[in-house]
DNA sequence: CGTTAACTGTTAACGGTGTTCACCAAAGCG
DNA sequence: CGCTTTGGTGAACACCGTTAACAGTTAACG
């Protein structure tokens, strides 16, 4: 969509001081940190009064909400271009594509990444809530790995673990989420969802320091894990260089 | 060592001054959060304006550092509590019940959790750095996981993977902490370590609430990543009743 | 014992925050 | 043109962490 041709002249005028805005927030988020981008320094930084903001969001709680649904679009844009990079890479070295695309773009940009995935997440499923746009934007996000690992599992399924093995109540939790993953069997969500917990797992700990007293360079450790669970998906590893 | 027999009458009910900062600290965390604890409210928990604090402690972050220090004793105590518990129990029942007291401990004490191990670290190896009291309690809580492992480890070594599949540079890093798990080798640093990664990302995970979009009681699930994660160490997991 | 010093508390104040209010100028529209 | 909406302002409120100046109590020492 082009906003900049869309609606009255006024209406392009806010919606690009918005962005500048958010630009400025995003700004100081990566040049201090999460506590340096207050309503006041936002409002410093484009020549503005702090109470001018309250013009475009209703509250600071709301300013930082909406850069971070920004930069869930933007991460998961830069994820799906990584996907898409080769063409004819088959599905196996896309998804380790994307995970090793992930770390990365979580070492280059700490502030944001810990903005997004370092704070605690209100239960969405609790009634009462609707569903917040950052969710809906994690989603997206979340959606890219999904379907990859749900494409690997239709081309070819990968030896997962029996429904005896994992019990019955995790098979009832799995099996309630076969839909979301494409009609995969409780086993192989089992599989999707361990590939996820510990690519996450990993990252978080690495960007956010809890690996330094064991791995000054954690790079080597990432991606021997990558490998280790993406064999549990029947994947061959790309050799390392 | 007891403290109340220690030092001048000033001393002691200095020391139980300090115990009830912390004490009144540590409600408002449990109430309302990390950012509940602030200095004035302290205070006005007991009664004092906020500039009395400053006898005791030098800043509001000298504050919260103390608390988290005390937490990460108070957490390894209840560890320690749970290793020993059964006297007559092997070591890999151990290693399960203190990986399941762990999970235990941050769900039922997430507002703690999250101030132990929810924010970025700082890294200590960096020259400069002298090693923080904060640093050396968390140092003293991981040993009780690598203790374990390490005992396993010698009591009987679990098959761990060839130098050769992990890549020279992984193994110079893994061998660097050979000396700390008590002499062993690469190849089972870093099964200790994958232990402690999947360990400490599942449990952030559940705590954080990242794991509500896909189950909504993930006990079951730790329950089996448990599992698995002891088998690679060679244990057998105790039967899910 | 009296004197002195250290300790523990107070109030006042500074600069910072997010937020609300009353006001005002300019842009857009009938 | 007049009127309404929009986007800006400065003043003010309540809170925060922190410092300074000051007073009362308590321990220590000659």
């Amino acid at each position: 969509m082009d906003l900049s041709t869309t609606g009255t002249r006024r209406d392009r005028q806010r919606a690009a001081t918005v962005a500048e805005i958010k630009a400025a927030a995003r700004k100081l988020l990566v040049e201090g940190g999460a506590s340096a981008v207050g309503l006041r320094a936002v409002a410093r930084e484009l020549g503005l009064s702090a109470p001018a903001l309250y013009r475009y969001f209703a509250s600071h709680e709301d300013l930082i909400s909406a850069v971070i649904a920004d930069l869930y679009d933007e991460l998961t844009a830069v994820l799906v271009a990584l996907r898409d990079e080769d063409a004819e890479a088959d599905l196996g070295t896309r998804l380790f594509l994307v995970a090793g695309g992930l770390r990365d773009w979580a070492l280059a940009h700490p502030a944001e990444f810990g903005l997004l995935f370092g704070a605690p997440v209100p239960n969405p499923l609790a009634d009462g809530h609707e569903l917040t746009p950052n969710h809906q934007a994690a989603m997206r996000f979340g959606a890219v790995f999904k379907d990859l690992v749900a494409q690997v599992w239709h081309q070819q399924p990968f030896p997962s673990p029996s429904d005896e093995s994992l019990g019955p109540e995790l098979v009832a939790q799995l099996q309630q989420k076969s839909e979301y993953f494409d009609g995969m069997p409780a086993g192989a969500v089992y599989l999707a969802l361990n590939y996820w917990t510990r690519l996450y797992g990993l990252i978080c700990m690495e960007v956010f320091g809890q690996l330094h007293w064991a791995l000054e360079d954690a790079g080597a450790y990432f991606q021997a894990q990558l490998y280790e669970i993406g064999e549990a998906l029947g994947l061959d590893c790309p050799l390392p260089e």
